[in-house]
DNA sequence: TTCCTTTACGCAAACGTTTGCGGAAACGTT
DNA sequence: AACGTTTCCGCAAACGTTTGCGTAAAGGAA
């Protein structure tokens, strides 16, 4: 096992004739160095395929190009499409990404970030566990490295957050169903204390209110962990009321999915007596019959868009920190869940 | 924006009236130290919480208890639930992961482990690429630097390889087949260069072999980018055969989910005139109706396994590299696409 | 008691890069 | 020609940890 020993400043130091103080200069575009001594040294380096030692760099400069990314889950679908958005924008930065996993354990997630810190990354992508009651030990951190949040996210962490519009985009699925001519529009979602959830409900009630349709809090079902088999629970419920909704809006497409399955099984005509709409777009949604019609989160653009903030933060930090949201706009996809002739 | 500054060695050598090297060995269990000053030096950094600074020890030792992952596309699911045992492994021993992502593209993963090298990891766990041809250049690097790879591997490179039984879960999975009365299946496999549906198509022809089955060309059908679509083709091309198959092996979920819409389009009994076995254990196997049958692949411990042997690797070095393939044992999964009643 | 071995520490160098500061040379102004 | 400013380099220290080697003291054997 011998490990490949990479050229040093100090040997192209010695065969410019130059100090090692001035190819350093010259590798990190100083202005002290004048542009044919830059010129010379950038081509010899490049030849050489040098490359700095990030140890002794780090060491000294205290910056890694490590970027830290913690999730709550990584074989999450959708968060492994951020995932390759932030891979990629990274990448074609100059960063380099170590992931951890949260687990949506909350206490977990306030270790990693500690560890990150400890270990040096330049700044942290973090989307948060899912019932994270407590920010504290971020509030405690926020002043020391940059961070970016996305996708779950806190409107009390002073910090950039990069986030769907999330309020917007539930109100077009509604107001989509209302276009499809459906008047009793039923929505599964999460109890309070989800970020996600409370923006897509707020969506729902405003385009319920906008189009002069009442609210009725029998056909608003709320489940703690929102799952492909809670949603085939909660479309029993809604099928067994008196007088049955005929759209159901699910805040996640493998609720929506399990509402899919609960109707064919009771043969309710999907979508002409009840239309289904999900959130997400996952893979799962072409695969369910009919088709799912649900709102395409872009993943891929969240990612990229965080990294894009972050490198920003670490390359000129701000002596204020304040909250500043970017909304990604999501777009709906209809399907035959939800298609009228 | 203040970064927090750990405490140093050199600050608790000082209040411990020691030297630095004293308190280094100590934390590090060196056996030149005695027991009590070793508890009394471990004592006073853990109320303090001191943590190495990565940058100076990486530096000194060469050793910086990173691994890097290389994987084709950090979207795919299975490859998620690898990446996840990876992530668990990894940091229950003390280690932190960098993943990359080659997007199936061979020089794209040539050009990572080299960048992967020059960073420092210990070492590297790597699936190939789909269409690898070339292994020079990881053959360049494999006596520098430990490698493990897992899913995705090739039997040329001298390194341990973490796979599943491919031949033999195939093999069980035909097996199944026959058990339930099928005597002519048809199998959708990738064209040659893929070692998995290679291994896969082996346990195929066994199984058929040895329970004196002929083998048809006409129902081995081959496809370069195995998809649902491609699935799809495949199986309206059986259906069109004089001679149908009276099941269906395809090597991936993907592909059989795509069979059985193009069967539920047909309105083709599942499984009493066709069954359908697909492989991975994908989430969309349940979602699609009926829900398949599939060969289960443990992605998280082929993940933990592999981190396994890395770290072993790391910490124990072989002189001689051959190669040693660790071969972990999947199951099948029968579900309503093959269940004989 | 003497000599040899073991134990248990401390000194100082090394790791590769960055950066503050100083000095020499060149240039421009008076 | 003298003086002040700018340009462009080099010296050397610093960063925090690890590790080779040396030394003093303690312990054991002859």
């Amino acid at each position: 096992m011998q490990k490949k020993r990479n050229i040093t400043l100090k040997e192209l130091a010695k065969a410019l004739e130059l100090s090692i103080s001035t190819v350093s200069r010259a590798l990190n575009n100083h202005p002290d160095i004048s542009e044919p001594t830059k010129e010379k040294v950038q081509k010899l380096a490049e030849k050489h395929n040098y490359v700095p030692n990030l140890f002794a760099s780090g060491f000294r400069s205290h910056r890694t190009h490590i970027l830290g990314v913690i999730v709550p889950n990584i074989s999450h679908y959708f968060t492994s499409t951020i995932l390759k958005g932030i891979l990629e924008k990274a990448e074609n930065s100059g960063y380099r990404v170590i992931i951890s996993e949260s687990k949506n354990d909350e206490k977990k997630q306030s270790e990693m970030l500690q560890t990150m810190m400890q270990f040096g990354v330049d700044g942290i992508l973090m989307a948060l566990s899912r019932r994270t009651k407590s920010i504290d030990d971020i509030l405690k951190i926020v002043n020391r490295i940059p961070l970016v949040m996305f996708d779950k996210v806190s409107g009390k962490i002073p910090c950039t957050q990069v986030v769907i519009n999330e309020e917007e985009a539930a109100y077009n699925a509604i107001e989509h169903l209302i276009n499809i001519g459906k008047r009793r529009i039923a929505i599964i979602k999460e109890t309070e204390g989800s970020f996600n959830s409370e923006k897509r409900f707020e969506g729902y009630l405003r385009a319920l209110r906008e189009h002069d349709l009442p609210i009725d809090e029998k056909i608003i079902l709320s489940t703690e962990d929102i799952s492909l088999s809670k949603g085939r629970m909660m479309a029993n419920v809604l099928l067994s009321l008196k007088k049955r909704p005929d759209a159901i809006f699910a805040i996640t497409d493998s609720a929506a999915i399990g509402v899919i399955k609960a109707l064919n099984k009771f043969k309710v005509n999907i979508p002409d007596e009840i239309a289904v709409v999900g959130f997400s777009n996952s893979v799962n949604s072409t695969i369910i019959s009919p088709s799912l019609s649900t709102v395409d989160q872009p993943g891929h653009q969240i990612g990229r868009t965080a990294v894009k903030y972050l490198i920003e933060e670490i390359e000129n930090p701000k002596e204020d920190l304040v909250t500043r949201t970017i909304e990604i706009k999501t777009n709906l996809i209809v399907r035959d869940s939800s298609f009228k002739v």
